[in-house]
DNA sequence: AACAACCCTCCACCGGGTGGAAGCTTTTCA
DNA sequence: TGAAAAGCTTCCACCCGGTGGAGGGTTGTT
């Protein structure tokens, strides 16, 4: 408790872009790209211009990377992130898309289960007329 | 089976494009899309030009819409239904892609049902901090 | 000081489409 | 029959979400 007169405790985080993207598991020019784009914004600027990230700034990827693999478009997620970093839940616009954004996702499973089975369905069709003379 | 000298029995079935976008539901500029990337083949052209599509092109439009709607690629397509085309069963290659196809919808619907699961955990805890002040 | 490793910007390209312009074909209907 | 309207053609540019590479500056180590 007797540390840094600062406001935050921890030694505050400042990493560069290879590292956040060893961390993230993203790529770097992904991550750029979400810069450029106005997704994420890094804490600081070094002397010489790279980028500084910090705990924050993590965890935004966290977010950024699940719901981009779930579909959620850059623009959306800049707003979902905007009110996540303003700090303000009394989002019921946001609340609405989520849930319509879950609505979503139960429809795509059920399309991609409904695929599947199509796919198997195939698949058999094709094990009867046997399997011989492949060719590559 | 004493009517046309033809090989086929029905009226042999000649679309424009417009029609079969209106068929199928897909927009007249993605069918074109198609035809131009060689996934699909009109069976004709008119005179003047247009593209002619029959029945065959009608199914091979809807098994495009189902692979591509859980991301086949285009050149995967292309293949696929180059086979399907010629009528040959012996590809284990193919038998092979599509397994790999299957599993990964396996691991996409996983995917998806995580994700759901944290929208609603996210959800949740916004619910807790009251729903009042809604501005937009 | 030299060096590797890292980062910067900029510009081009990818896949899968979508939009619009300019012009030809086909259908309709007075 | 012939003019208008609807439909189609190609071509070229643009969109999104990235990705790759060139050319050059910065950091950290030896």
């Amino acid at each position: 408790m007797a540390s840094q007169g600062s406001a935050s405790a921890r030694p505050a985080l400042s990493l560069r872009i290879g590292e956040v993207a060893r961390r993230t598991g993203l790529p770097v020019k992904t991550i750029r790209f979400y810069c450029d784009a106005g997704l994420l914004q890094p804490k600081a600027r070094s002397e010489g211009g790279y980028r500084l990230f910090d705990q924050e700034n993590l965890a935004e990827l966290a977010i950024i990377r699940a719901l981009r693999a779930m579909d959620v478009s850059i623009p959306d997620l800049t707003k979902i992130l905007e009110v996540r970093r303003s700090g303000v839940c009394n989002c019921s616009v946001l609340k609405h898309s989520i849930t319509a954004q879950m609505d979503s996702i139960s429809l795509r499973i059920d399309e991609l289960a409904a695929m599947k089975d199509e796919l198997a369905r195939l698949l058999n069709s094709w094990q009867d007329c046997g399997g011989s003379k492949v060719d590559d």
